[in-house]
DNA sequence: TCTTTTACTTAGACTCGCTATGTATGTCCA
DNA sequence: TGGACATACATAGCGAGTCTAAGTAAAAGA
């Protein structure tokens, strides 16, 4: 099996605030959750993970709290806002009309009786 | 329905390799046909297009015939190869993979008991 | 002590879709 | 005849997003 990670443009965004809807996270959690939820297929690299979480924190969609742990080390939470929720549900639905779209090119409908 | 054409990414490949494994078909006839049969949600520019069709010819997956029309015009049908054919039967597989692998991260298994 | 793992950051390359523009001809209608 | 529109292909340059690769730093384990 050889993962098309290409086809992960234009969804990666969908996936992270899918995952921080289930629960606030940090960067390098993020990368481990995917690659085992996935059964190995994503595996995010940080020149990805990284600005992307950037973006999105930008874009108002999700928000970084550093968190101190017991031993002294930081780690940057991520949560996701009202707004990343919103966009989400939008892009849920939009992922859905991409698949439908491509599904009747691969499967053209046969001409109506 | 707002199409997210970004989500095209790495998906044109095979879409043209597709179409034209069922029939050959020059570029303008691409564009129109893709539209049709995804209901509107395909619109493949130009500039999307013909670099993609050259990008595919130069691999080897599609060849390019000039056909000269009863009026004088030309037009360039494209042809799918053998190798454009594996090509498409590897890339159907991999987007099979790919979906499967969105379907765990968006449904997660619930623990085996 | 040395290696691995954890944890985040960023610069630069590369791919690929988009906008915009250019060329050229055919068709339809007033 | 002229103008608008559809047909038909091409490409330069922009921009978004993923990748490689490197840097920083500290904890954990052998």
């Amino acid at each position: 099996m050889i993962p098309r990670r290409d086809l992960l443009k234009g969804s990666s965004n969908s996936l992270l605030l899918c995952l921080l809807e289930q629960q606030p996270m940090y960067g390098y959690q993020i990368v481990k959750e995917l690659e085992v939820r996935s059964q190995g297929y994503f595996k995010f690299k940080e020149g990805t993970l990284y600005p992307a979480l950037h973006r999105l924190e930008k874009s108002g969609l999700i928000l970084g709290k550093w968190q101190m742990l017991p031993n002294g080390r930081q780690r940057r939470y991520y949560h996701i806002t009202a707004r990343g929720q919103d966009k989400l549900a939008m892009e849920k639905t939009q992922w859905q009309d991409f698949l439908a779209a491509i599904k009747l090119i691969l499967q053209p409908e046969p001409a109506s009786p």
